[in-house]
DNA sequence: CTTGACTCTGTTCCCGGGTACGGATTCTAG
DNA sequence: CTAGAATCCGTACCCGGGAACAGAGTCAAG
């Protein structure tokens, strides 16, 4: 099997090089002996679990979150696994709920501020002086 | 008019005393001149500021926009609150968009892994083992 | 008048996920 | 053999939105 070197391993990944050392810093990459006063050379398997880290996150997984999962891939985590993606799954459809009320709050006022063509206060300015931002007040800044 | 001490101010507007001056730093809010060797005392109108920041946040504004807006709240700024409102909004469409394409693929993932009564390897696994998580791949983590 | 609570000001720290820098070494092309 | 990449390792910095701390001053109740 070929080897490779940090700056190929990272280029194949489609990572920087700092970010497989800042891998290597959280434990989520192991970190191949050194031989004697040289570089460091990385087995394939390097790439997948690159890969790997990479994926999890567009799930929207944190680094965390991947650590658990790269240690479920001795094969016994369905469940663990399964807990975590569901709770993933319950973030994300809070998050949708929020912004699809951001959504329907700033459409309503853009709305408004076009109807009333030039008139004075703006809908949307007089919105934030006066309303309490209806539904969307709360819990917006969240993760991701 | 009633005037307020910072640390009323915050309790008011439900926020913190740090976050008053964190504005004050950023030039969200004013800073009411110190009598010779005394404390600031804040006109109530400092609340209402406040408020409008909180709610303007709220909409998914950041700072910096909430800097703006402000300053069109002296009316003549409908053409650029709009546009303001309309940039957010395509943000959060899109943002949107995203989170739907991910609930879906873990939605398939974890219906995938209850059918598969423990049969190894675990499809959630499997899937960051070797797919391209599909859609999702890219785009991911932005604002909000 | 003292004690405790608040304020003022400047500075540092936090989160997550990296990026950048700097000096020393080592590898590689010409 | 030598110049220029690439690597190694440690450390510092970035973003946004604050939170926390330190040391000194001030205000209100008992």
């Amino acid at each position: 099997m070929e080897a490779l070197k940090i700056g190929q391993l990272a280029a194949s990944a489609g990572v920087g090089v700092e970010t497989v050392r800042y891998y290597q810093r959280r434990k989520l990459l192991g970190t191949p002996p050194k031989p004697y006063g040289g570089q460091r050379l990385y087995p394939a398997a390097y790439v997948d679990r690159l890969r790997f880290i990479k994926r999890a996150q567009a799930l929207g997984f944190s680094l965390d979150d991947v650590a658990v999962l790269l240690q479920l891939n001795d094969g016994t985590g369905h469940v663990r696994a399964r807990e975590l993606a569901r709770r993933r799954l319950g973030e994300i459809g809070a998050r949708i709920a929020d912004l699809a009320a951001l959504k329907g709050v700033l459409e309503a006022l853009i709305r408004e501020c076009e109807h009333a063509h030039g008139r004075r206060p703006c809908p949307i300015i007089a919105t934030l002086v006066r309303a309490p931002a209806s539904h969307a007040a709360h819990a917006v800044r969240s993760r991701n």
